[in-house]
Order: C-alpha cells, then structure tokens, then sequence
DNA sequence: CGGGACCTTGAAACACCTCAAATATGGTGG
DNA sequence: CCACCATATTTGAGGTGTTTCAAGGTCCCG
C-alpha cells in the first residue's frame, strides 16, 4: 500500500490513517486496482456511483461539463487522494488521467459496510470530506475575488505545497493551458499571457511550456493568497 | 422544534430526519437557542468552532474574507439550514444575520459525542456535509463559467428553489446589492445592471430593490444552469 | 524530418469595473 | 403620519482586464 509519497511537506490524510492491522486487511481484501493512461476515463458524470476509488500514482482530474460544453475542472488530483464522494447515486462530475495512472478501487457498498464496522474508517471520511469542502471553498473565493494572474498563482502555490523540499521550486505542470484555463475559469490565452508576466516580473522561469521553476516563493504566495 | 417550513419544493435535509424520539430528547437537552439581529455576527472567522447551529428562523449569510478587505459570500442561509461545519478547530468563516433570526446553538463536543450513540444523526451530518459541497460546486462552476447576469439567475432560481409554491414567483431579496455582488464575484453596479436587463427583457419584475418577481421561470433557469 | 497538437503573441472587441452623479428606499423623530 | 436624512440602488461615461479572433511558433511523436 502505498498512497504516502515521500517528503510531501503536509502529512497527507489518507482512508488509512490510524487504521489496524486487521482494518488494513480487510479493506485490501475489497479493493480492486486499476490503471489507466493519459485521456482514460475513471468514471463519467451521470453514471451511477458503485466505486470510490484512491488514486496510488499518476495525476487524475476532476470537472463538471454542462450540456452547451462549458467546462470546469473542479480539482487536479494526486496520490493519496480520495475519490468519488458524492450526495447522491450518480457521480456529478468526470474524472479522467492526466498521466498514467493507477487507483485502488473499492467497491461502494463494501466500502460503506466496512465503515461501520470501522468507526476509524468512517472518520477518516469524515476528515477527508471536510479537507474536500474547505479545498473547494478556497477556490470559490478564488474564482470570485482574484485576478487571473493570481489566479494562476493559487494554482502554482497548490502545486508546490504538493512537492518534496522547500528549496525545489521546480514544477511539471502535467495537465494543458486548457485544463489549468478551465480551472481557473479563464482563456487559455490569458493563463499564458499570465505565465509570461510573472516570467517577465521575474517571479517564475518558464522553462518549458509543461516545466516551471519558481523564483520568488513568496511574492507568489503573496499574490496566491491576494493578501 | 421548527426546522421544516411549509410547503418546501423539496424535503429539506435537516440533522433531525429519522431520529426516534429518544434521541430528540437527548438531541434538545443539550440544545441552547440564541437571537440574532441583522447585522450581527453567529460567530466570526478564526474563532474557536465552540458549536454548531441549526437556523430556526430567519435567514443568515456565511462569508470569507481576506486581509485586503476582498470579501467573498459563500452562502445564503434559510431555516433548518446546518452551520458550522468546519475541518479544523477554527472557523474559517464569518456568519451574520440578514434579517431578525433565531438558531439552535449545540455545544460541539456534546454533538459529537451524540452522533456516536446515534448513528442516524452521524449520517444525517455525513448527508448535510455531501450537500453543502454539492451546493458548493455548483458555486464554482457557476463563478468559473457564467457571465454576470447568468449568475443573477443563479441566485434568484436557488432562492426561487425554497420557496413554497410553483405559482407563486415573487422573490424577498434580504440581502442588499453589495451581498448579491459579493456572493456572484461581481461589484454592486453589475448586479443592479444585470437586474435591469432582466427586467427590460421581461424576465422578472422589480417592485422594490428588494421585492422582484419572476415573470418566465423557464427562461430564467436557462441561463442559471447555463445549459 | 514531417505533421498535428499545443502554446504564445498581437490586435480588436467586449464584458465588467471604476468613478461619479442622480434617484430611490427605508427608518426615525418631530 | 409625514418630512427628512442617511443609506442603498440605479444609471451614465469612461477605463481596464479578459476574451475573441487570427497568426505564428514550439514541442513532441511517429
């Protein structure tokens, strides 16, 4: 089991934190695995909701699509996280790989079972569910109340704190100009026009469209906080 | 005990559902209430999360602010409404009264120590939590993807949604243009503009700034799902 | 090395914001 | 109950940031 990266700069909260041996056992007797590639989808939005699944490696993305094909992407998901709460029995949202990929698959009704079974099990979805909300608030007052280009550095700052070492800046940003636009709720053009004004301030090295290097951390986070 | 208005379009999902009557009992006697006047706070951001509430009546707003004075509303709040969910030990966000309310206030550690003994009252909150961060989505889908006054229809089919009949369309906006601006990501003079254009297209009617009516619903749900 | 997808940049259009002024609203005291 | 006042809302004009449209450049993979 793996769900842990190494030196990842906030202990991350996992299904499985705190869990005993036999809680353990169990829940990998249910779980499946499964693997994707870069486009796949992991489930659509509207489909009925059998699974929650926890992502082990890759990167996978979250996004809601309406009917005249308005896209947002709701989240960029890492390893450890969980995937597939929802309030009601179909997804209402699509989640698909941005690389290669592979999650662990659980079954929702076993899932479920276990939970009250495993008073641990079920508050660590309790945490996890509320890490989700308060993530989603954030990018509320995000899209709200901040620029596109401190938008695009709520994005980076979320990315790096995802990273090892304080001294690394460096960041592969897997996913396209179009998926961080669609995120941000902006125009491709703008999130590069945005990339080139911190680049030209002085504040990033572009150095290539999908590799970033961070220079000035804290003006970055300045502008990500929009304090 | 309130909690359920007349006539709601929808069954509300309240901490109460299901629960025998011992475990109301148990729920009441550790149940405080307080009144509000408008304009006064719940409780503040960053302040210990003593409890949580339930509205009785009345109707409250849940806002986030940053250090710069940028002010974001996250929410409109109406009876039977749950507040106070929170993932760490402080609140991260402001709660005031609109209008003239009263809560029920429950000491938090009390509450959680009753959800162990009731099961049913831990999954109504497990099911309140999935529906705020449903509403929540809905928010930034709307903030990431709409134009100002598709955002208008937004907020006046989500206050059109609590209200009791299919007949009757007249809407009591509590909140003034600046709370409606800030909760959309707009400033006032956009708003007030976007309710101009409704009224002129025939959309709605606006007998005062704070009393409109909606004249063709269809129309109006349209934009607010931007489908 | 070629080709397609992705990214960047420029110019013009547009939506929204800012600033300013006029108007409407609602509460209060006379 | 009415007149008044402070506050909130609407409307206008001009400015700014973002989008749209279009062209050119870059990267990556076969």
């Amino acid at each position: 089991m793996v769900t842990q990266p190494p030196h990842i700069r906030q202990p991350l909260l996992t299904i499985y934190n705190g869990l005993d041996a036999v809680a353990v056992t169990t829940l990998e007797s249910i779980t499946g695995q499964r693997t994707l590639t870069p486009g796949e989808y992991l489930f659509l939005q509207h489909t009925p909701a059998k699974s929650v699944y926890v992502l082990e490696a890759g990167m996978l993305m979250m996004e809601r699509s309406s009917s005249t094909g308005r896209r947002q992407v709701m989240a960029f998901m890492h390893p450890g996280n969980y995937i597939g709460i929802t309030h009601n029995e179909h997804y209402d949202f699509t989640v698909s790989a941005l690389a290669k990929s592979t999650v662990y698959e659980i079954p929702l009704k076993a899932f479920v079972k276990l939970q009250d079974d495993v008073p641990q099990l079920k508050e660590n979805v309790r945490r996890i569910g509320g890490n989700i909300l308060a993530h989603t608030l954030d990018q509320v007052f995000a899209l709200g109340q901040k620029k596109a280009h401190e938008r695009v550095c709520f994005l980076l700052k979320q990315l790096s704190d995802r990273l090892p070492s304080e001294r690394c800046h460096s960041i592969e940003l897997i996913m396209t100009r179009q998926d961080i636009a669609d995120y941000l709720g902006l125009t491709i053009e703008t999130v590069s026009r945005a990339f080139s004004k911190l680049k030209r301030e002085g504040l990033i090295d572009v150095y290539s469209a999908h590799t970033i290097e961070i220079r000035d951390m804290a003006t970055i986070e300045e502008l990500a906080l929009a304090d």
